[in-house]
DNA sequence: CGTATACTTCGATACATCGCGAAATGAGCA
DNA sequence: TGCTCATTTCGCGATGTATCGAAGTATACG
């Protein structure tokens, strides 16, 4: 019961659910979450913890940068969360912009991006 | 977005999930739900409010009984969401032993089970 | 009518969660 | 070693939610 519950509530939160669908197209670094919802970097680093412990989200680390991506071989409870999320969540105008920010937020580097936090 | 987050939040809760899965054989009586989850009719009432709002159940009146089903034709979004929930609450422990709970509260009629708030 | 009963709504309390900034962690680099 | 920077953890205030009992609705029944 954990498990689900862990699930549903972490799809309850809009900041949470928009970076989840962020994700859909590739990995991302936690500075590019923060560049897309502009919330503080603690508040962003939380919420991606809480998909990570429900299982909607895997995080590699390489250097200094965090990345995020939809699990690999997720387990079909989490696997069938996802899908439902990403399909309905596609739908929704406030993704739909995000993922045309998310064009240009791609094509910096993290290095670049670095400097979102005082431009904020 | 709203209904998104409305239907997950409404399963995001362990009383309200266990109510839903409850009603996966037929429709109960709120007070048939209330001798299950064994919580204050008032907190009953609520959270079958909430997963009627979330458009996860449908309520008839009857006389002075309310009844609680899942949808006949729930609209795709919320038709999804139940069958995730039920497909993987049926393993719960705690719904497995509600559903034994279930058999023989269905065997009494709603007037029987009036007496259920003193008994409590 | 009036009473009883099934349910809902309201008000209060306890607890969880969201958001932030400040401080701590950890990986790269001088 | 010390410094920088991306991220995380911590502590706080504000907001939301679960739960209850009390009061309000609505329906049946005498």
């Amino acid at each position: 019961m954990d498990r689900f519950l862990a699930i549903s509530r972490a799809l309850s939160d809009a900041p949470r659910v928009r970076a989840l669908a962020a994700l859909r197209d590739g990995e991302l670094c936690l500075c590019q979450v923060i560049e897309l919802l502009k919330l503080a970097p603690s508040t962003v680093s939380r919420h991606m913890g809480l998909l990570r412990e429900a299982g909607l989200v895997e995080q590699r680390k390489e250097g200094r940068w965090h990345y995020y991506r939809l699990p690999e071989a997720p387990d079909p409870m989490a696997r069938e969360a996802i899908d439902w999320a990403l399909r309905w969540l596609a739908r929704e105008p406030v993704v739909v912009t995000d993922a045309e920010t998310l064009c240009c937020v791609r094509e910096k580097d993290p290095k670049e991006l670095a400097r979102c936090y005082g431009a904020k």
